[in-house]
DNA sequence: ACCTGAACACCGTTCAAGT
DNA sequence: ACCTGAACACCGTTCAAGT
Protein backbone atom coordinates (compact mmCIF):
# COMPACT_ATOMS: atom_id res chain seq x y z
CA UNK A 1 0.00 0.00 0.00
CA UNK A 2 1.58 3.12 -0.80
CA UNK A 3 1.94 6.11 1.93
CA UNK A 4 0.04 9.47 1.25
CA UNK A 5 2.08 12.05 1.07
CA UNK A 6 2.33 14.12 3.99
CA UNK A 7 0.97 17.46 3.56
CA UNK A 8 1.82 19.13 6.42
CA UNK A 9 5.29 18.87 8.19
CA UNK A 10 6.01 15.44 9.46
CA UNK A 11 7.38 16.40 12.94
CA UNK A 12 7.72 13.74 15.28
CA UNK A 13 6.40 10.24 15.66
CA UNK A 14 3.86 9.57 12.55
CA UNK A 15 0.41 8.16 13.57
CA UNK A 16 -0.77 4.67 14.24
CA UNK A 17 -4.58 5.30 13.79
CA UNK A 18 -6.43 8.29 12.69
CA UNK A 19 -9.42 9.95 14.13
CA UNK A 20 -11.60 8.47 11.21
CA UNK A 21 -10.76 5.10 12.57
CA UNK A 22 -11.53 5.51 15.93
CA UNK A 23 -14.52 6.80 14.92
CA UNK A 24 -15.24 4.06 12.26
CA UNK A 25 -15.00 1.14 14.84
CA UNK A 26 -16.74 2.88 17.65
CA UNK A 27 -19.59 2.75 14.78
CA UNK A 28 -19.30 -0.86 14.44
CA UNK A 29 -18.88 -1.92 18.08
CA UNK A 30 -22.36 0.17 18.61
CA UNK A 31 -24.06 -1.38 15.33
CA UNK A 32 -22.97 -4.63 16.60
CA UNK A 33 -23.38 -4.72 20.29
CA UNK A 34 -25.31 -1.25 21.27
CA UNK A 35 -24.35 1.62 22.24
CA UNK A 36 -23.63 0.70 26.27
CA UNK A 37 -21.10 -2.13 24.83
CA UNK A 38 -19.20 0.97 23.59
CA UNK A 39 -15.95 1.63 25.98
CA UNK A 40 -13.07 2.91 25.53
CA UNK A 41 -10.56 0.17 26.29
CA UNK A 42 -12.72 -2.28 24.36
CA UNK A 43 -12.90 -0.01 21.26
CA UNK A 44 -9.09 0.25 22.02
CA UNK A 45 -8.07 -3.19 22.03
CA UNK A 46 -10.51 -3.36 19.02
CA UNK A 47 -8.48 -1.14 17.08
CA UNK A 48 -5.44 -2.78 18.42
CA UNK A 49 -4.35 0.04 20.30
CA UNK A 50 -4.52 1.10 24.26
CA UNK A 51 -7.25 3.21 25.81
CA UNK A 52 -4.69 6.20 25.92
CA UNK A 53 -3.85 6.44 22.27
CA UNK A 54 -7.67 7.22 22.07
CA UNK A 55 -7.65 10.45 23.79
CA UNK A 56 -4.74 12.14 21.55
CA UNK A 57 -7.77 11.79 18.80
CA UNK A 58 -10.87 12.72 21.13
CA UNK A 59 -10.86 14.93 23.79
CA UNK A 60 -13.02 12.51 25.80
CA UNK A 61 -16.25 9.51 25.69
CA UNK A 62 -18.59 12.47 25.27
CA UNK A 63 -17.08 14.12 22.51
CA UNK A 64 -16.14 10.73 20.65
CA UNK A 65 -20.35 10.35 21.56
CA UNK A 66 -21.23 13.47 19.50
CA UNK A 67 -18.82 12.79 16.71
CA UNK A 68 -20.46 9.41 16.42
CA UNK A 69 -23.67 10.67 15.82
CA UNK A 70 -22.67 13.34 13.20
CA UNK A 71 -20.83 10.39 11.78
CA UNK A 72 -24.16 8.69 11.67
CA UNK A 73 -26.25 11.71 10.58
CA UNK A 74 -24.24 12.24 8.00
CA UNK A 75 -24.54 9.18 6.45
CA UNK A 76 -28.06 8.08 6.45
CA UNK A 77 -30.23 11.91 6.19
CA UNK A 78 -31.03 11.89 2.45
CA UNK A 79 -32.86 15.16 0.79
CA UNK A 80 -36.41 13.55 0.11
CA UNK A 81 -38.28 14.91 -2.73
CA UNK A 82 -40.17 17.64 -1.88
CA UNK A 83 -43.94 18.71 -2.63
CA UNK A 84 -44.74 22.43 -3.71
CA UNK A 85 -47.45 22.66 -0.86
CA UNK A 86 -45.36 24.60 2.30
CA UNK A 87 -47.52 22.31 4.72
CA UNK A 88 -46.73 19.12 3.00
CA UNK A 89 -42.87 19.72 3.06
CA UNK A 90 -42.86 20.81 6.45
CA UNK A 91 -43.87 17.31 7.16
CA UNK A 92 -41.98 15.76 4.43
CA UNK A 93 -39.11 17.14 6.45
CA UNK A 94 -39.86 16.30 9.84
CA UNK A 95 -40.76 13.35 8.68
CA UNK A 96 -37.37 12.39 7.36
CA UNK A 97 -35.56 13.82 10.80
CA UNK A 98 -37.99 11.26 12.61
CA UNK A 99 -37.25 8.12 10.33
CA UNK A 100 -33.43 8.47 10.69
CA UNK A 101 -33.67 8.97 14.38
CA UNK A 102 -35.79 6.33 14.54
CA UNK A 103 -33.57 3.96 12.74
CA UNK A 104 -30.35 5.06 15.27
CA UNK A 105 -32.04 3.65 18.62
CA UNK A 106 -28.88 4.51 20.68
CA UNK A 107 -29.47 7.68 20.79
CA UNK A 108 -31.57 7.68 23.35
CA UNK A 109 -30.14 5.33 25.95
CA UNK A 110 -31.71 5.37 29.69
CA UNK A 111 -34.35 7.43 31.31
CA UNK A 112 -37.74 8.29 29.83
CA UNK A 113 -39.26 6.65 33.40
CA UNK A 114 -41.35 4.24 31.94
CA UNK A 115 -44.72 5.73 30.21
CA UNK A 116 -45.12 7.66 33.27
CA UNK A 117 -47.98 5.54 34.53
CA UNK A 118 -47.52 6.93 38.11
CA UNK A 119 -50.63 6.48 39.79
CA UNK A 120 -50.66 10.14 40.33
CA UNK A 121 -50.52 11.28 36.88
CA UNK A 122 -53.23 9.02 35.63
CA UNK A 123 -55.66 12.01 36.71
CA UNK A 124 -54.17 14.34 34.00
CA UNK A 125 -53.78 11.86 31.65
CA UNK A 126 -58.13 11.90 31.79
CA UNK A 127 -58.23 15.05 31.91
CA UNK A 128 -56.62 15.34 28.64
CA UNK A 129 -58.71 12.21 27.25
CA UNK A 130 -61.86 13.40 28.73
CA UNK A 131 -61.06 16.80 27.18
CA UNK A 132 -60.79 15.25 23.48
CA UNK A 133 -63.70 13.66 23.89
CA UNK A 134 -65.55 16.25 25.10
CA UNK A 135 -64.13 18.15 21.67
CA UNK A 136 -65.63 15.88 19.66
CA UNK A 137 -62.80 13.04 18.87
CA UNK A 138 -63.82 9.96 19.51
CA UNK A 139 -62.09 7.92 22.44
CA UNK A 140 -59.85 5.96 20.16
CA UNK A 141 -58.82 9.67 18.88
CA UNK A 142 -58.86 10.62 21.82
CA UNK A 143 -55.86 8.24 23.06
CA UNK A 144 -54.24 9.13 19.99
CA UNK A 145 -54.48 13.27 21.25
CA UNK A 146 -53.18 12.47 24.31
CA UNK A 147 -50.28 10.05 22.65
CA UNK A 148 -49.26 12.65 20.69
CA UNK A 149 -48.85 15.33 22.88
CA UNK A 150 -47.14 13.15 25.45
CA UNK A 151 -45.07 11.97 22.63
CA UNK A 152 -44.07 15.07 21.32
CA UNK A 153 -43.39 16.37 24.99
CA UNK A 154 -41.29 14.07 26.56
CA UNK A 155 -40.15 12.89 22.92
CA UNK A 156 -41.84 9.88 20.52
CA UNK A 157 -38.37 8.56 20.05
CA UNK A 158 -36.85 8.21 23.25
CA UNK A 159 -40.39 6.67 24.31
CA UNK A 160 -40.73 4.00 21.74
CA UNK A 161 -37.13 2.93 21.79
CA UNK A 162 -36.78 2.11 25.50
CA UNK A 163 -40.18 0.55 25.57
CA UNK A 164 -38.80 -1.53 22.61
CA UNK A 165 -36.44 -2.37 24.94
CA UNK A 166 -38.24 -2.78 27.63
CA UNK A 167 -40.41 -5.57 25.81
CA UNK A 168 -36.99 -7.34 24.40
CA UNK A 169 -35.48 -7.59 27.98
CA UNK A 170 -38.50 -9.04 30.07
CA UNK A 171 -42.44 -8.67 30.63
CA UNK A 172 -43.37 -5.52 32.27
CA UNK A 173 -46.36 -5.56 30.99
CA UNK A 174 -48.29 -6.67 34.06
CA UNK A 175 -47.19 -3.04 35.59
CA UNK A 176 -49.58 -1.40 33.31
CA UNK A 177 -52.23 -4.17 33.64
CA UNK A 178 -52.17 -4.12 37.05
CA UNK A 179 -52.40 -0.18 37.19
CA UNK A 180 -55.53 -0.93 34.40
CA UNK A 181 -56.99 -3.58 36.12
CA UNK A 182 -57.28 -1.20 39.50
CA UNK A 183 -58.71 1.55 38.15
CA UNK A 184 -61.85 3.47 39.63
CA UNK A 185 -64.17 4.12 36.55
CA UNK A 186 -66.32 6.57 38.68
CA UNK A 187 -62.65 8.81 38.76
CA UNK A 188 -61.14 7.85 35.80
CA UNK A 189 -63.96 7.13 33.27
CA UNK A 190 -62.53 7.95 30.19
CA UNK A 191 -59.49 5.64 30.76
CA UNK A 192 -61.55 2.67 32.14
CA UNK A 193 -63.47 2.93 29.28
CA UNK A 194 -60.75 2.50 26.68
CA UNK A 195 -58.50 0.25 29.28
CA UNK A 196 -58.80 -2.58 27.30
CA UNK A 197 -58.54 -1.33 23.92
CA UNK A 198 -55.30 0.45 25.28
CA UNK A 199 -52.25 -2.08 24.36
CA UNK A 200 -53.56 -2.24 20.69
CA UNK A 201 -54.11 1.52 20.33
CA UNK A 202 -50.98 2.56 22.11
CA UNK A 203 -49.36 0.16 19.24
CA UNK A 204 -50.39 1.85 16.40
CA UNK A 205 -48.01 4.09 14.96
CA UNK A 206 -49.51 7.63 14.65
CA UNK A 207 -46.47 9.84 14.32
CA UNK A 208 -47.54 11.11 11.46
CA UNK A 209 -51.18 12.04 12.55
CA UNK A 210 -49.50 13.68 15.29
CA UNK A 211 -46.63 15.78 13.19
CA UNK A 212 -49.78 16.91 10.96
CA UNK A 213 -52.01 18.02 13.69
CA UNK A 214 -49.27 20.37 15.26
CA UNK A 215 -48.19 21.65 11.88
CA UNK A 216 -52.25 22.41 11.27
CA UNK A 217 -52.15 24.23 14.55
CA UNK A 218 -49.11 26.20 13.97
CA UNK A 219 -50.15 27.53 10.30
CA UNK A 220 -53.46 28.02 11.90
CA UNK A 221 -55.00 31.62 11.71
CA UNK A 222 -55.60 32.18 15.55
CA UNK B 1 -39.78 6.00 70.34
CA UNK B 2 -42.71 3.23 70.46
CA UNK B 3 -42.01 0.37 68.25
CA UNK B 4 -44.83 0.23 65.95
CA UNK B 5 -46.88 -2.78 66.30
CA UNK B 6 -46.43 -5.78 63.51
CA UNK B 7 -49.31 -6.75 61.31
CA UNK B 8 -47.66 -9.17 59.40
CA UNK B 9 -45.80 -12.22 61.70
CA UNK B 10 -42.01 -11.11 62.35
CA UNK B 11 -40.04 -14.32 61.22
CA UNK B 12 -36.68 -13.68 61.66
CA UNK B 13 -34.34 -10.63 61.63
CA UNK B 14 -36.31 -6.87 62.24
CA UNK B 15 -35.45 -5.03 59.71
CA UNK B 16 -32.69 -2.07 60.04
CA UNK B 17 -33.11 -0.22 57.22
CA UNK B 18 -36.90 0.52 55.02
CA UNK B 19 -37.34 0.56 51.26
CA UNK B 20 -38.85 4.24 52.19
CA UNK B 21 -35.66 4.85 54.23
CA UNK B 22 -33.97 4.14 51.02
CA UNK B 23 -35.99 6.17 48.70
CA UNK B 24 -35.99 9.03 50.68
CA UNK B 25 -31.91 9.08 51.40
CA UNK B 26 -31.76 8.45 47.39
CA UNK B 27 -33.97 11.69 46.63
CA UNK B 28 -31.37 14.12 49.25
CA UNK B 29 -28.27 12.70 47.17
CA UNK B 30 -29.61 13.46 44.02
CA UNK B 31 -31.15 16.58 45.05
CA UNK B 32 -28.24 17.91 46.70
CA UNK B 33 -25.82 16.28 44.08
CA UNK B 34 -27.55 15.30 40.89
CA UNK B 35 -28.74 12.12 39.22
CA UNK B 36 -25.00 10.36 38.47
CA UNK B 37 -23.91 10.87 41.80
CA UNK B 38 -26.18 8.43 43.22
CA UNK B 39 -24.21 5.06 43.16
CA UNK B 40 -25.53 1.72 45.61
CA UNK B 41 -22.39 2.42 47.36
CA UNK B 42 -22.80 5.77 48.18
CA UNK B 43 -26.86 5.46 49.29
CA UNK B 44 -25.24 2.65 51.24
CA UNK B 45 -22.63 4.62 53.38
CA UNK B 46 -25.37 7.42 53.37
CA UNK B 47 -27.80 5.48 55.00
CA UNK B 48 -25.68 3.94 57.41
CA UNK B 49 -25.55 0.15 55.66
CA UNK B 50 -24.11 -1.85 52.86
CA UNK B 51 -24.51 -1.85 49.39
CA UNK B 52 -25.80 -5.13 49.38
CA UNK B 53 -28.34 -4.28 52.12
CA UNK B 54 -29.97 -2.41 49.76
CA UNK B 55 -30.96 -5.35 47.25
CA UNK B 56 -33.16 -6.22 49.65
CA UNK B 57 -35.28 -3.43 49.23
CA UNK B 58 -34.92 -3.03 45.64
CA UNK B 59 -34.43 -5.35 43.20
CA UNK B 60 -31.48 -3.33 41.55
CA UNK B 61 -30.47 0.54 40.49
CA UNK B 62 -32.87 0.52 37.81
CA UNK B 63 -35.81 -0.10 39.73
CA UNK B 64 -35.15 2.38 42.31
CA UNK B 65 -34.80 5.25 39.66
CA UNK B 66 -38.28 4.10 39.08
CA UNK B 67 -39.05 4.58 42.28
CA UNK B 68 -37.10 7.64 42.70
CA UNK B 69 -39.63 9.10 40.35
CA UNK B 70 -43.27 7.80 41.21
CA UNK B 71 -42.39 9.21 44.66
CA UNK B 72 -41.17 12.57 42.89
CA UNK B 73 -44.48 12.79 40.85
CA UNK B 74 -46.55 11.70 43.76
CA UNK B 75 -45.33 14.41 45.98
CA UNK B 76 -45.10 17.49 43.18
CA UNK B 77 -48.36 16.75 40.78
CA UNK B 78 -50.49 19.04 42.11
CA UNK B 79 -54.28 18.91 40.53
CA UNK B 80 -54.71 22.57 39.62
CA UNK B 81 -58.09 24.37 38.94
CA UNK B 82 -59.50 23.16 35.73
CA UNK B 83 -60.67 25.81 33.00
CA UNK B 84 -64.48 24.81 31.78
CA UNK B 85 -63.17 25.16 28.04
CA UNK B 86 -61.99 21.58 26.79
CA UNK B 87 -59.54 22.62 25.03
CA UNK B 88 -57.93 24.96 27.70
CA UNK B 89 -58.46 22.15 30.01
CA UNK B 90 -56.09 19.83 27.56
CA UNK B 91 -53.79 22.56 28.00
CA UNK B 92 -53.69 23.18 31.72
CA UNK B 93 -53.62 19.35 32.45
CA UNK B 94 -50.24 19.35 30.12
CA UNK B 95 -48.63 21.93 30.70
CA UNK B 96 -49.27 20.74 34.82
CA UNK B 97 -46.97 17.98 33.76
CA UNK B 98 -44.83 19.66 31.74
CA UNK B 99 -44.23 22.25 34.73
CA UNK B 100 -43.61 19.36 37.35
CA UNK B 101 -40.92 17.34 34.60
CA UNK B 102 -39.06 20.49 33.92
CA UNK B 103 -38.78 21.22 37.46
CA UNK B 104 -36.77 17.55 38.34
CA UNK B 105 -34.05 17.85 35.22
CA UNK B 106 -32.47 15.02 36.71
CA UNK B 107 -35.17 12.93 34.77
CA UNK B 108 -33.22 13.30 31.76
CA UNK B 109 -29.62 12.86 31.90
CA UNK B 110 -27.41 12.48 28.99
CA UNK B 111 -27.98 11.98 25.43
CA UNK B 112 -30.36 14.68 23.20
CA UNK B 113 -27.26 15.25 20.94
CA UNK B 114 -26.64 18.45 21.50
CA UNK B 115 -28.82 20.78 18.99
CA UNK B 116 -28.83 18.14 16.18
CA UNK B 117 -26.89 20.92 14.85
CA UNK B 118 -25.22 19.02 13.06
CA UNK B 119 -24.40 20.13 8.48
CA UNK B 120 -26.23 17.35 7.17
CA UNK B 121 -29.93 18.58 9.38
CA UNK B 122 -29.42 22.45 8.63
CA UNK B 123 -30.74 21.70 4.98
CA UNK B 124 -34.06 19.95 6.78
CA UNK B 125 -34.50 22.75 9.45
CA UNK B 126 -34.32 25.47 6.13
CA UNK B 127 -37.52 23.48 4.43
CA UNK B 128 -39.16 23.51 7.77
CA UNK B 129 -38.36 27.47 8.69
CA UNK B 130 -38.94 28.34 4.91
CA UNK B 131 -42.40 26.27 4.80
CA UNK B 132 -43.51 27.71 7.37
CA UNK B 133 -42.57 31.72 6.32
CA UNK B 134 -44.40 30.45 3.13
CA UNK B 135 -47.44 29.70 5.03
CA UNK B 136 -47.33 33.62 5.99
CA UNK B 137 -45.48 33.06 9.71
CA UNK B 138 -42.89 35.38 9.97
CA UNK B 139 -40.08 34.58 10.11
CA UNK B 140 -39.79 34.89 14.12
CA UNK B 141 -42.64 32.32 14.30
CA UNK B 142 -41.29 30.17 11.73
CA UNK B 143 -38.11 29.61 13.83
CA UNK B 144 -40.60 29.00 17.32
CA UNK B 145 -42.39 26.77 14.85
CA UNK B 146 -39.34 24.48 13.97
CA UNK B 147 -38.35 24.92 17.55
CA UNK B 148 -41.24 23.52 18.71
CA UNK B 149 -41.50 20.66 16.12
CA UNK B 150 -38.04 20.02 16.99
CA UNK B 151 -39.23 19.92 20.73
CA UNK B 152 -42.62 18.09 20.75
CA UNK B 153 -40.39 15.74 18.33
CA UNK B 154 -37.16 14.93 20.42
CA UNK B 155 -38.25 15.98 24.19
CA UNK B 156 -38.57 19.71 24.86
CA UNK B 157 -37.54 18.73 28.42
CA UNK B 158 -34.51 17.00 27.66
CA UNK B 159 -33.43 19.51 25.07
CA UNK B 160 -33.75 22.62 27.26
CA UNK B 161 -32.22 20.44 30.51
CA UNK B 162 -28.98 19.53 28.91
CA UNK B 163 -28.27 22.70 27.23
CA UNK B 164 -28.54 24.22 30.39
CA UNK B 165 -26.07 21.91 32.13
CA UNK B 166 -23.86 22.33 28.73
CA UNK B 167 -24.02 26.41 29.24
CA UNK B 168 -23.17 25.75 33.28
CA UNK B 169 -20.04 23.96 32.22
CA UNK B 170 -18.45 25.38 29.89
CA UNK B 171 -19.42 27.99 26.83
CA UNK B 172 -19.95 25.58 23.85
CA UNK B 173 -21.78 28.72 22.05
CA UNK B 174 -18.65 28.61 20.02
CA UNK B 175 -19.56 25.50 17.80
CA UNK B 176 -22.81 27.07 16.96
CA UNK B 177 -21.60 30.31 16.64
CA UNK B 178 -18.72 28.69 13.86
CA UNK B 179 -22.08 27.00 12.28
CA UNK B 180 -24.07 30.28 11.45
CA UNK B 181 -21.31 31.78 10.28
CA UNK B 182 -20.05 29.39 7.91
CA UNK B 183 -23.62 29.38 6.49
CA UNK B 184 -24.02 29.66 3.15
CA UNK B 185 -26.98 32.58 2.50
CA UNK B 186 -27.68 31.29 -0.96
CA UNK B 187 -28.32 27.35 -0.37
CA UNK B 188 -29.82 28.23 3.17
CA UNK B 189 -31.64 31.09 3.06
CA UNK B 190 -34.01 31.74 5.78
CA UNK B 191 -31.40 30.12 8.17
CA UNK B 192 -29.13 32.98 7.22
CA UNK B 193 -31.68 35.69 7.29
CA UNK B 194 -32.07 34.65 11.32
CA UNK B 195 -28.59 33.77 12.11
CA UNK B 196 -28.26 37.30 14.14
CA UNK B 197 -31.44 36.34 15.95
CA UNK B 198 -30.96 33.08 16.54
CA UNK B 199 -29.35 33.09 20.09
CA UNK B 200 -32.04 35.09 21.91
CA UNK B 201 -35.16 33.71 19.58
CA UNK B 202 -34.19 30.18 21.13
CA UNK B 203 -33.77 31.04 24.20
CA UNK B 204 -37.12 32.61 24.54
CA UNK B 205 -39.56 30.23 26.36
CA UNK B 206 -42.74 28.82 23.77
CA UNK B 207 -43.70 25.85 25.03
CA UNK B 208 -46.87 26.86 25.82
CA UNK B 209 -47.79 28.59 22.19
CA UNK B 210 -46.11 25.14 20.96
CA UNK B 211 -48.52 23.18 22.84
CA UNK B 212 -51.52 25.46 21.97
CA UNK B 213 -51.12 25.23 18.61
CA UNK B 214 -50.81 20.90 18.99
CA UNK B 215 -53.96 20.91 20.45
CA UNK B 216 -55.10 23.41 18.09
CA UNK B 217 -54.72 21.57 15.16
CA UNK B 218 -55.40 17.85 17.11
CA UNK B 219 -59.23 19.35 17.55
CA UNK B 220 -59.49 20.85 14.73
CA UNK B 221 -61.82 19.70 12.13
CA UNK B 222 -60.09 18.24 8.98
C1' DA C 1 3.77 14.11 18.01
C1' DC C 2 2.15 10.01 19.16
C1' DC C 3 1.84 5.97 21.95
C1' DT C 4 2.40 2.82 26.24
C1' DG C 5 2.11 0.86 31.25
C1' DA C 6 0.78 1.32 35.41
C1' DA C 7 -2.14 3.25 38.50
C1' DC C 8 -6.16 6.03 40.61
C1' DA C 9 -10.55 6.18 42.04
C1' DC C 10 -14.32 4.36 41.17
C1' DC C 11 -18.71 1.24 39.46
C1' DG C 12 -23.12 -2.54 39.93
C1' DT C 13 -23.82 -7.01 41.33
C1' DT C 14 -23.09 -12.00 42.98
C1' DC C 15 -21.95 -15.36 46.37
C1' DA C 16 -21.36 -17.47 50.78
C1' DA C 17 -21.69 -16.75 55.25
C1' DG C 18 -23.48 -14.78 59.49
C1' DT C 19 -27.51 -13.54 63.10
C1' DA D 1 -35.70 -12.46 56.95
C1' DC D 2 -32.34 -9.44 56.90
C1' DC D 3 -27.63 -7.99 56.79
C1' DT D 4 -22.31 -8.29 56.05
C1' DG D 5 -17.47 -9.03 53.82
C1' DA D 6 -15.05 -10.13 50.31
C1' DA D 7 -14.66 -10.59 45.69
C1' DC D 8 -15.73 -10.38 40.46
C1' DA D 9 -15.53 -8.06 36.46
C1' DC D 10 -15.52 -4.03 35.03
C1' DC D 11 -15.32 1.56 34.19
C1' DG D 12 -13.10 6.67 32.41
C1' DT D 13 -9.15 9.23 32.97
C1' DT D 14 -4.44 10.99 34.65
C1' DC D 15 0.45 10.82 34.96
C1' DA D 16 5.12 9.83 33.77
C1' DA D 17 7.75 7.74 30.70
C1' DG D 18 9.14 6.03 26.21
C1' DT D 19 10.14 6.51 20.81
Amino acid sequence: MPQPPAPRKATGRPPRISREEVIGTARRIVDADGVDRLTMRRLASEIGSTPMALYHHVRNKEELLVLLLDDYATRTLRRPELPDRPRERIVVAAAAIHEALAACPWIVEVLTADDLMSESALWFVEQIVDGLVACGLSPERAVHGYRAIWYYTAGEIVIRTTAARRRAEDDRTTYRERVFADLDPDELPRLAQVADHWAPLTAEDTYLEGLRALVDGLVATR
